[in-house]
Parts: C-alpha cells; structure tokens; sequence
DNA sequence: TATTGTTATACTCTATAACTATA
DNA sequence: TATAGTTATAGAGTATAACAATA
C-alpha cells in the first residue's frame, strides 16, 4: 500500500477545499447577483449560452452543472423572463435548441465590471502566475477519469 | 486600465472552474454517499467534527460551508440518528457544542478507502506534484481578502 | 432500443427575517 | 447592544422514476 487508510485533513480534501475556495470568491457574486434578480443557476446557464451559442439542452446542462429536469423547469422561467429562447430542430425533433436573447446578453454586460473587479482583486492577492497555474490545475482536475480504478498494489 | 471590459471564458472563470472540477470528484462520492444514506452536507459536518473535535455550531457552519439555520435542522437529524451529540457550555450558556459519537466515527472509517481510492485515481493522472501544488493554491485563494476593492488605475 | 426532453414527486438546501436567551 | 442559536417560511435546487416523442 502506497497510502494509508487515513482520511486526510479537511483542508487537502479536494471536494472540501474546491467548495471552501469557491464561497470565498461567491460571497461578492452573490451581492451582484441579488442586487439584478439571478440565482447562481441562471446566472451559469447565461454564461454559457453567451459563450457557446446556439445549444441543446443536454449540453447547457452539462456546461452549467445542471440536471435535465432542473434546467426544463429553470429554462421555463428564463424564457418568461425574456433571457432566452427555445426553438424545436428540425432535423431531429426530440432536441431543443436554446438561444439566449438580447436581454440576456444585456444583463451580462451590464455586469462584466463587477467580474473583473473580482477578479482583479484575486489577482492583486495571489499573484498572476498562481491564478493562471490554478486555471490550468482546474482544467486538468475536470478531465480526470475517475471511472477506472487506480493501479493497486 | 489594464482589464477589459469582456466576460472571461467560463473554463477561465474561477468560480464556474471550480464548480466543474468538483463535479467531476462528487460523481463516485455520491454514489458512495447514497449507499451510505447521507447527504453531502451530513458527510462535511461529520469531516469537520472528526477533525476538529468537538465544537460550536458557527465553526461548523463555517467549516463545512453551511448556514445555520441548515446547520441546526440538520444537526438535529443527525442527533436523532445517533452520529453527534449535542451539549450546552457551562459558561456562556448561548453556546451549543457538538461532538462526533462512536457511531458517526465508525461511518467515517468504514469509507475511507473509497476517499483513499479517489484520491489516488486523482494522483495517478495529475502528478502528485501538481495535486499538492492545487491543493496549496486553493488553501490560498480561500484565504484570499476580497473585502477592499483593487487598487485602480 | 437508445436518446432527448418533460413531468411529477419527495426531499433537501438556501435565504431571510423574526425571535429567544444570554452576554 | 451584540452574539449564538432556533424557528418559520418561501423559494429553489436535487434526485429519481415514469413518461412521451423521436431516432
């Protein structure tokens, strides 16, 4: 055994220390965010429509962290709301493809300063090699393959 | 200035990366959580408490990220299942501390190999370098003041 | 048969305010 | 006045299964 069956401190538990980083940086997100009316979903699922276009919901979900029957009843209501639009495709009648609107894309603009004063600040304190350092290691850790077992000993 | 004033892409974006990369840990954790009947948020309190010992609500709350009034409900469940105990401070007497009991510990050693497993999966495709280095990074960022704006240009 | 998405349901967590008790 | 925790409540997300439509 090359490891001890010992559970590790909190601190250096990926899932733990992943959520414990990720409060820090949501607390000033959370105040923008209530200030226009988003949850943290629909804010996500914004960001994604604007960056990837036009999509399948399957794929929104995958993007944003969302279950499918989550994101049906989310979509509902952002199509209420006029952020986005949905549109049956032809060629294969089961999809939908989703089309954030105008609206939408007004409301993200309307809110990049706030992202890039966070940002700034995170960069201020920890340095722009580590922040891009981080990215990379977050990218690198959302590739893993945790289906397959390690080697064993 | 020196930022533009544009979105970053999401896989660039500190909190939707973080999102992701955790994801992609949680799958196997949930599926031994299910099996085990506790919630994500029962197994962080458990985490803290064995690691910390016994201690007030508000350093749980804070530890396991959670509110508390999600905290008091859950604690009270979990109370109720026999994993904690709960006693009141002799002298501050608004103080609640909570303790793991033998059975909430005995939950934790039974699924230490899967953390170990895991973690191990994880090593095996990251480097142990890298792993140590992300883990280090975010104790960092989690630590990261984003109370006072960025200095301006 | 597998896939895409919807609906239904039960459960849980989140967020906020109001409240009690104590310091 | 401030702090620790509880309770109440509304809203939202999670997880699962069952289902319809389509491929």
């Amino acid at each position: 055994m090359t490891h001890d069956e010992r559970l590790l401190s909190t601190s250096r538990t990926l899932p733990i220390a992943l959520l414990r980083a990720r409060e820090t940086l949501m607390v000033p997100i959370r105040d923008m965010l209530h200030e226009i009316g988003l949850t943290e979903q629909k804010w996500r699922i914004l960001r994604t429509l604007d960056e990837i276009g036009e999509v399948e919901q399957s794929t929104i979900a995958q993007h944003a962290c969302l279950l499918l029957p989550s994101l049906t009843r989310t979509l509902r209501r952002m199509e209420e709301e006029g952020y986005i639009t949905r549109r049956g495709d032809a060629s294969d009648r089961r999809k939908t493809f989703v089309r954030i609107t105008p609206k939408g894309e007004a409301i993200l603009a309307g809110n990049v300063s706030t992202s890039v004063r966070l940002y700034a600040r995170v960069e201020e304190q920890l340095g722009r090699d580590k922040l891009n350092q981080l990215l990379d290691l977050l990218e690198d850790l959302q590739a893993v393959d945790l289906s397959k077992p390690a080697s064993q000993d």
